[in-house]
DNA sequence: CTCAAGTGCTCCATACTGTGGAACGACGGT
DNA sequence: ACCGTCGTTCCACAGTATGGAGCACTTGAG
């Protein structure tokens, strides 16, 4: 039951929104107007920057600087946003990381799933992702960080895009065909790289393989140099709802060492699977284990 | 720069409410009704449940159930809270701990104190914990688990009182006598044990222990059978910013292995200030290293 | 099965609430 | 001293959120 509602809470979104036609649908119903603004105020820091005085926000968003300010002071009396003292200008507040913090703990399954990403990170000596399908992007949930010198920044609660990277992939390989479509008619397939894939038949012959092997890669699609390895978890119901990877520079994992690794990112999802109840059978294919 | 800004960040409401004479001020203004009512619904998830429907919500907060619904609507809108799709009843969503995730970058000293932690569980075997102060309380930032069975549930996200932790005393210990006052004034010193500290005048005398040896120790005085050992972080500008601490079953630590453990806290805490650039002569009080 | 009490949700006239133009004092840079 | 910009305050207006009433539906007891 805990996980019946963990996989509910996954599907967010892309239940309720995806499959609509549309999403932009009434935006002008009674209540929403202060509350969007919220809402667009508290965007508006991980998009411009950390610490915004009335004046950005108020430009950014087209609001009276007055709007701007008193929506500010409610949300710092609040605590959802901090005021510099000396500054006087705001920034996101612990009060909203608390509450973030509490949205994440009533996803229980992160928490028990959280030590295996360490193993996987120990095993292959990369970067390791734990992330969901939210909203039609993936949304990165936990890392854990190589001890080497060349990584990536943070990036827990950043959104990427779902066809260039590996829990992407792992995770869309799994979709009903009809909410991919509407995925990609929704967000598009915006190249980053020469190598990202931008049509939709080739990603349909790509997300084919990864259901055949049972991990994704991503070939510096996203970022030249980049190189990812996707694995989907899945729940007792067997429903994929997360994705774990490993990601480092293309002159680590290279081609001939992908497969290699590969076997410790579906040995480790599995674990994760097996935690989360998902019966044995239906764990989707595991390459050959490596022989001791 | 970074670190001033950090510094700023910490002392958020600490300066602004606790320092200011009341807290309820003009509660009043306008723009707020709605924002207050937004922010209440969605405190009141880690109050009541995790999974709330419309009429838990409008009974809890005194709300029409038409008003509740439709910020609930609103706020489902923007992904801040989700939908279960079946049970129609609303939780937390992943927008909100999104933003909540770029709340904490933004403190952030925090990605650079984390690896201590780990650091610091490897070598005291006991679960270790990052705090800061806020609002009047101890908000806990980060934890690592100890690989003992025997240990708490999760604290991140969680607060605590002050006066009955160790990392609540370290870091008030360090507090302008007018700031310690207003605080105690504004939370008291509600007893959990009877062990608890709920004498002003013994909390003070307490503290100037701390200010002395460099660290606190809670010797179950917030849960019976739990200790902790607590150390403050400072900044560049020797300012206590946050603290750290062990936390584990009073047959573990035990008053006479006490100071060993002690000594490993502060060592862990002078090199997270030493991140911080904090000076090393205005460290504090260091107990004299292991002899090997 | 029936009924009643519960749920989440919708509608709409009322009036209360948030809006934004204008103005203020305080900085910080020319 | 100037000017531009900052965050902040004020207040009349009107646009917006409010909540009573009622909807369709599920649940559980009789």
């Amino acid at each position: 039951m805990k996980a019946a509602t963990a996989m509910a809470a996954l599907r967010e979104r892309d239940d309720a929104t995806d499959i609509a036609v549309g999403e932009g649908d009434d935006r002008a119903l009674p209540g929403a107007q202060v509350v969007d603004r919220v809402v667009d105020i508290l965007e508006t820091f991980p998009r411009i920057g950390p610490e915004l005085g009335v004046s950005d926000i108020s430009r950014a968003l087209g609001l009276k600087k007055a709007t701007a300010h008193r929506l500010l002071a409610s949300l710092r009396r609040r605590g959802i946003v901090a005021q510099d003292p000396v500054t006087r200008r705001y920034r996101l507040g612990l009060k909203l990381w608390e509450l973030g913090s509490m949205a994440a703990t009533q996803v229980d399954w992160v928490d028990r799933v959280k030590p295996f990403l360490q193993q996987l990170t120990d095993a292959t000596g990369e970067t390791s992702h734990l992330a969901v399908l939210n909203d039609g992007q993936v949304l990165y949930v936990d890392k854990v960080e190589s001890s080497h010198s060349l990584r990536m920044p943070s990036q827990v609660g950043k959104r990427n895009p779902v066809h260039c990277t590996g829990v992407g992939k792992a995770q869309i390989a799994f979709l009903p065909p009809e909410v991919l479509q509407n995925l990609v008619a929704r967000r598009g397939l915006s190249a980053f790289t020469p190598r990202t894939i931008t049509d939709i038949d080739a990603l349909q012959v790509e997300l084919a393989g990864v259901r055949e092997r049972g991990y994704a890669v991503d070939h510096e699609e996203i970022e030249e140099g980049l190189v990812c390895i996707g694995a989907p978890i899945r729940d007792h119901t067997a429903h994929v709802v997360a994705a774990i990877s490993i990601a480092g520079p293309s002159s680590r994992l290279r081609p001939e060492t992908i497969a290699g690794h590969a076997r410790e990112v579906v040995a480790v999802a599995h674990r994760m699977s097996a935690v989360l109840g998902c019966p044995p059978d239906l764990l989707g294919p595991a390459p050959e284990p490596r022989r001791t």
